[in-house]
DNA sequence: CGGAAGATTGAGAGTTCTCAATGCCTGTGG
DNA sequence: CCACAGGCATTGAGAACTCTCAATCTTCCG
């Protein structure tokens, strides 16, 4: 009883939240999901988790902290995809496609679940888990769309500010972050990688919404002073994050 | 016999040889693939299939010509987010997500497939199908996070280079277009709503890429001359597509 | 304390955009 | 069969946004 009250006292984990939201889970799907959660390495910062490449032997959920998703072109700029958070799935994606075609880099100090091809097959045969990361994969897909209309049809400061409203909503609708601030272990070039700039124009864009009393960007952490002002600015409209 | 010979001289349905590609179908998928071939409308050109917060009751397939994915940002601007071919869904994730987050327009004159809900229950009830059609999911995700990092880090002449690459092999990997063409028809703005960029810019890369000797569009054929170098000014590598 | 990574700022260059005019092609109606 | 309208393509000129290069400052960590 002691170990179930500390488990209570633990907010539910970001996996969990997620699921939830649309999927209704029974206690054999948790259970399940909390023996996703029992191989646990740690990653720190700037290190990669899976490379282009990679068949990797294991799936990868994030348990703690962040990574991307990213590419080097051919001139060796790189482009981030994606920005991961506890609770996102790395590379379910691997058991169909085969090779990774991008890797995935833990920024800052991060903590991943490694889940065998085993009990990955054991989940795909529960409907109502099947279902929930399907889901969340889909939601993904339309993740990886919002950007594309982000990079290619806003200007910077813009960009910026959706970007931050996305994952602003996103953290919440996992049960972490807060109402007006959250952490984030990016630096301000892989801001830049994310939204198709450079880390100095990222730090002059930084300086005008801080500025303009919308939000500030140091010592990796995030506060939005006018969470209003910023979703107008950005024009950002969540409802390509499904959420309920 | 002769009906046999019919079957052998058309070319083989563009669905079936992209999902061949991965899984091997059985007489009863094939059967049931082509009962979602049924039902077919015709769009003609720049006419909406589907729009953003619609709820389908069908799920839509390409069955000949082209579409494309678009969402409006605030200010207006359009920002493609995918060209689909025969061969490609338009929204087999509305089934979990509910309400579209983008809407979907043909491109001059297209057939259309609308799929029932039963009918794809009945696909999903046959794992093969569910592999397979998964599987073409995520290579769609795949396609957008390639053309993040086209958008994102590439200058205007090689996104195009990099478009026109992807298209031509996507054709190819279904049996259409040609060695070194294929019809296409979008306009300059289509492009350059699709790569970030304005059509005024469209048509000054479009005549550098012509006088380098790399490619000719223009009537909505694609021409394109050197291959090679083509591939190699785009930096294109045709992994993230998982063709076989 | 020293070194390395990241943040900040300035100045000038470059790519892409905007605005605007013109040309071309196609379909339609008289 | 021709004139005309509308959509699309093409071109020029100047403006705007973002990049590049480079120096300096700050922070973090061993």
């Amino acid at each position: 009883m002691q170990q179930r009250s500390i488990v209570e006292a633990s907010p539910p984990h970001p996996l969990l939240v997620k699921l939830e939201q649309h999927t209704k889970l029974v206690d054999v799907d948790r259970d399940l999901l909390s023996r996703m959660l029992t191989d646990i390495r740690t990653f720190d910062g700037r290190r990669d988790i899976i490379r282009v490449g990679e068949d990797p032997e294991f799936v990868h959920l994030m348990i703690e902290g962040w990574s991307c998703r990213y590419s080097i072109v051919n001139d060796g700029r790189r482009q981030i995809t994606a920005f991961l958070m506890p609770g996102d799935f790395c590379d379910a994606h691997i058991v169909m496609l085969g090779k990774m075609d991008h890797s995935i880099r833990a920024l800052g100090h991060a903590r991943v679940a490694s889940i065998s091809r085993d009990l990955m097959a054991e989940v795909a045969e529960r409907p109502s888990l099947t279902r929930a990361l399907w889901w969340a994969s889909l939601v993904d897909e339309g993740i990886s769309r919002a950007w594309l209309a982000n990079i290619g049809r806003r200007n910077a400061t813009d960009r910026v500010a959706h970007l931050v409203c996305e994952l602003h909503a996103r953290l919440l609708s996992v049960g972490m972050g807060n109402d007006d601030s959250f952490e984030m272990p990016m630096t301000q070039e892989d801001l830049a990688d994310a939204l198709g700039l450079t880390s100095v124009h990222i730090n002059r864009v930084l300086r005008l919404l801080r500025e303009r009393g919308l939000m500030t960007f140091s010592n990796r952490t995030m506060v939005i002073q006018d969470v209003e002002a910023l979703k107008r600015e950005a024009g950002f409209d969540p409802r390509y994050l499904h959420l309920n």
